[in-house]
DNA sequence: TAAATTTGCTTGCATTTTGCAAGTACAAAT
DNA sequence: ATTTGTACTTGCAAAATGCAAGCAAATTTA
């Protein structure tokens, strides 16, 4: 599975070239929320995302230098996946799809605590968020 | 194509029930950026859909209150699709998009200016935006 | 006013992508 | 030494996509 055909110069069009399927976007969520993920770690998402297509995914994300793979510290048989800086900053993305999601469905109680903060200091939160990710 | 089935109860996956395909976001696009589109109007934007595919596109967006038809002033045989509340709401996320992609690839001349609006008030263009979409 | 064209779709079919179930190779635990 | 865990790959059926053609109603043109 090589190099994505580019539809149009549009960024919402290019962007979809990558992310536009129902589950790119959520493994970047899962490495959001999580920091750092094994391959196993994605297929127990409540999604169940398919093995096939998370295999695939996950070289299309690191094609485009969205995740990289690391070494697991304790064990050669497992991969650590993580987000690249350029896929940290998907983050305002995620938030803004929570914030719509939440205006017009209903916000799971654990995200919504997190929104409030968001709602309060959205840059600040951004930043807080980033740093600790990329640490 | 009927009701769709949600994966769980994620704010990104459901969001990726509706939108998670690489046509649905630029039919939005077109209409934030158009205001108004008919279905002709749609197939002539740069991507080039296939009609059975924009036809299919627009009915999941119409049951799921994103967009709307409206009867063309002047004419009987044409439709216009516009956004509705809901449909509107989507432009932070559209924003973000253009954010993330302006800052890891490049963005067509056009547009950069109207980041820089964007990034001097960021809430002020949205919310001049949204009132020339609503009226 | 009759014929041609425009408009918004639908239909049929080939190609591609997805999803499910198994299978494989290497690491690690027992 | 054998079983289990982990990260995948493979094969195949089902679904989605893409292309080309067709169609009915509205509109324009002759």
């Amino acid at each position: 599975m090589k190099g994505i055909k580019k539809r149009s110069d549009c960024p919402i069009s290019g962007t979809l070239d990558v992310f536009g399927d129902k589950w790119s976007f959520l493994i970047i969520r899962d490495l959001l929320f999580r920091k750092e993920c094994t391959y196993g770690d994605f297929l127990k998402s409540a999604e169940g995302i398919a093995t096939n297509i998370l295999a695939s995914r996950l070289v299309t994300l690191e094609e485009n230098k969205i995740i990289e793979k690391l070494e697991h510290p304790t064990s050669k048989a497992k991969v650590l996946y993580k987000l690249t800086k350029k896929g940290i900053d998907l983050l305002p993305i995620l938030i803004e799809i929570h914030l719509w999601f939440d205006k017009y469905g209903t916000t799971p109680e654990e995200i919504r605590e997190m929104l409030e903060l968001v709602r309060k200091d959205k840059a600040g939160f951004i930043e807080n968020f980033t740093k600790n990710l990329e640490s």
